[in-house]
DNA sequence: ACCGGTCCCTGTTAGC
DNA sequence: TGCTAACAGGGACCGG
């Protein structure tokens, strides 16, 4: 499941592959894919051909490419955005890299199952022909959005609004997502003091992309087994170091899959490449229930949460008074 | 303004 | 074997 990792990785691959070249054409195979958008497909596809895409951009879960004009370089009014959802991810063909069915060689002309939205690149460096949005469980989307003055008054001002840019501008709809834990102008205590002013359970805040973003389910149960705080702890009972462990955890378990590519269980989520992650064998608690903790050896609970589960190691992570 | 619950979607797997 | 139900889960949205 693409967190913020998987979309560090994919954007990075984006910036190397895909970056100045121009959309030539575009295919939506399903409607569905393209949300959030005025005036749907149709205009999506108009609002897309003959622009460069400039840069790639990401603040937490969500990446952004912003559209030049593809004649000169004022500064990008809009951008094309991209969520993945659980599942989404965008492939580069062309440049020899993206692979055939079943993960056999590369091939560029190949038509994934799952294959929602095609662009069709001309000029790009790379050599790449088409960006290829592929979901299975299509909770992902595309958008072509207006640039907005970040609102973010927390970071000093004129701070980029996310990884990959110079500029203070991000899509809409991003505009009320709070930065991430990799962001170098978040104020990390500003963020312990928002989280303690919260009246809910710790994990819940974690989750809140208005409160930070970039961590899912997956990295917050790692960050809490790490930081050895329970996930049902009420935020403002719990003293202001056991936050900022909570937070710098989440920061370092992120980096380090960062730096190994993202996480991937079922192929699901692939990289720009459509390689796998290999921070999975990594992984402390989430989906190991009734395997030994690795700090401790007691056997790790998976308790239902928010609808999903939550792993956490029933030493290690003591639970709150109250909490069943 | 904040908080929690519900729904969106599809492929895989577990269970009867 | 064939069907159904559960499950994975980020975020928009809505009601309190």
């Amino acid at each position: 499941m693409p967190e913020l990792p998987e979309v560090e990785t994919v954007r990075d691959g984006l910036d190397r592959l895909v970056v100045g070249a121009v959309v030539r054409d575009v295919e939506v195979f399903r409607d569905y894919s393209v949300r959030r958008h005025d005036g749907g497909p149709g205009s999506f596809r108009d609002q897309l051909v003959g622009r460069r895409l400039s840069a790639a951009v990401r603040r937490g879960k969500f990446l952004w490419l912003p559209l030049g004009s593809g004649v000169d370089d004022d500064a990008p009014a809009a951008a094309l955005l991209a969520h993945l959802g659980m599942s989404g991810q965008l492939l580069v063909r062309g440049a020899g890299v993206a692979p055939g069915r079943d993960g056999a060689a590369p091939d560029d002309e190949w038509r994934h199952p799952h294959l929602r939205v095609r662009l069709h690149l001309a000029g790009a460096p790379s050599g790449a022909r088409y960006l290829d949005f592929v979901d299975q469980r299509t909770f992902g989307h595309l958008s072509v959005q207006d640039l907005v003055p970040d609102g973010d008054t927390t970071a000093p001002p004129g701070a980029p609004a996310g990884y990959g840019s110079d500029l203070p501008v991000l899509p809409a709809p991003v505009a009320h997502i709070a930065r991430d834990l990799l962001d170098p102008s978040l104020d990390l205590d500003a963020l312990v003091r928002r989280v303690r002013r919260r009246r809910t359970q710790i994990k819940r805040a974690l989750l809140d992309q208005t409160v930070v973003s970039g961590v899912g389910n997956i990295y917050a149960d790692e960050a809490l087994w790490r930081a050895q705080v329970h996930w049902g702890r009420p935020t403002d009972r719990l003293p202001a170091a056991q936050v900022r462990r909570v937070l710098e955890s989440a920061a370092a378990v992120m980096r380090e899959a960062l730096a190994q590519g993202g996480t991937s269980f079922d192929d699901l989520y692939v990289n720009v490449n459509g390689q796998s992650g290999y921070f999975e064998r990594s992984l402390a608690v989430y989906g190991r229930e009734n395997e030994p903790c690795r700090r401790c050896g007691t056997l790790v609970r998976r308790d239902a949460f928010m609808n999903r589960s939550s792993f956490s190691c029933p030493v290690c992570q003591p639970r709150p008074r109250g909490l069943r």
